[in-house]
DNA sequence: GGCCCGCGTTGACCGGAATCAAGGCGCCCG
DNA sequence: CGGGCGCCTTGATTCCGGTCAACGCGGGCC
């Protein structure tokens, strides 16, 4: 399996110039890196920690539309209005590019654009995963789905970093909080903490502080991500 | 602006090249070309009807992931299994060619694997506004936002074959039967029924047989779209 | 270590859309 | 032009999840 980051994709001479188009940037949780609606002008690799991609209604309620890791590619290229807020969801450390020199270069190497190219593909996947969630599933399912969905992804950032298994984790720490998950979910925040609250008590997941999330049946969780 | 058909990315000659690696084909309404889950052999560029992409649940409820209409590229390059569904709406024709076959193509055309890449970027928009439908809007706002969204796409997709100047049409005839567009909108047929008729009794549209639709209030329906 | 703020949980109630159940009627066929 | 099938509409009822409201409690801060 390849690297996930996409600069990989780069012969180490290429990626050094690239490196001298980016620099490194780290913000708080809770900065809003790019306003929907505003000028697209950076984009961004994710070095380290969590970013949430949002929209709104006219009337203000937030959906999440993805959730980026370390080592994904963030921002619209080739647009000039970003369609999407990008927010830390913890304290971050992005590589940042100007979205016209990054899309200048990519143009030079074709083999990035190639990467660029398979990353979205793979968003795509993503989002009409979401999709099937947020339009045929229950409740329970979503929530269920994206206790599964975290946990692997969670993995595969760990691995990217770190070089672990990419086996999912079974016990991690939720980036987002009660509100962002009722966000990412379609749902409101009082269903998320009754339906967590009920995979607790049955057993399927155990819950400890704010934050902390044990996956204790992932067979079951499965099954009820599936309805 | 240019050509929304992605191989006039390419020059002459190299569009020609393409050309025989692809065979066009017909299919009659209803047809399925990809089924989700099989072997991901094929993908196509749509040249007139339209197509439907679409998931479903365990327990049978679909969901429509998007709707392919003229000059569209449609098909999931770079996986080994399809992870949706491809149906005729209407009566198509394609031009077909081996994925494997088209991916070793796009390699050596960079200028192809670029306006891919500007493709599926778009096509990730449309699934990010339709998340944010499905999740945070009410039955009036979705079925609102369908007939806008289908009056431009039907639109541009005249534009992209006859020249035409792009404006969204005001009167068309539905590619979707009712039940197509309850599976594009997450919600139940009867209430894709009851809301057509609320805005038909409202003086929003007009409605005439079973498939054609006339916008008379755009202003209005763009206001319910957004709530 | 105690206090307090804000996130999370729980309960009561409500409402929008799903579901269940009949008809109506457009449209294709003979 | 008439019949009948299948799509569509309409109505009655249910129920999931949203909303409103109050309380609990974890964890940060003094």
């Amino acid at each position: 399996m390849r690297s996930r980051v996409i600069c990989n994709a780069l012969a180490p001479e290429a990626r050094e110039a690239l490196g001298r188009l980016g620099r490194i940037q780290r913000y708080p949780r809770g900065t809003t890196l790019v306003w929907e609606g505003e000028d697209s002008r950076i984009v961004a690799n994710l070095l380290s920690g969590v970013l949430k991609l949002s929209s709104s209604t006219a009337d203000g309620k937030e959906q999440i539309l993805g959730v980026a890791y370390p080592s994904d590619f963030v921002g619209r290229l080739f647009a000039p209005v970003a369609s999407y807020r990008v927010t830390a969801l913890t304290d971050v450390e992005v590589c940042l590019f100007s979205r016209t020199a990054f899309e200048a270069f990519a143009r030079e190497h074709p083999a990035l654009e190639h990467a660029l190219l398979e990353h979205t593909l793979a968003d795509l996947d993503r989002a009409h995963a979401q999709l099937l969630d947020l339009g045929r599933r229950s409740a329970s399912a979503r929530v269920a789905a994206f206790l599964l969905d975290l946990s692997q992804r969670l993995a595969e950032a760990r691995c990217a970093a770190a070089g672990g298994d990419g086996q999912p984790l079974d016990s991690f720490d939720l980036p987002l909080d009660r509100q962002q998950i009722a966000d990412l979910t379609g749902l409101a925040i009082e269903t998320v903490s009754r339906t967590l609250q009920k995979f607790h008590r049955a057993g399927i997941i155990a819950l400890a502080g704010r934050r902390h999330v044990e996956i204790r049946d992932r067979a079951r969780l499965a099954t009820i991500a599936e309805a």
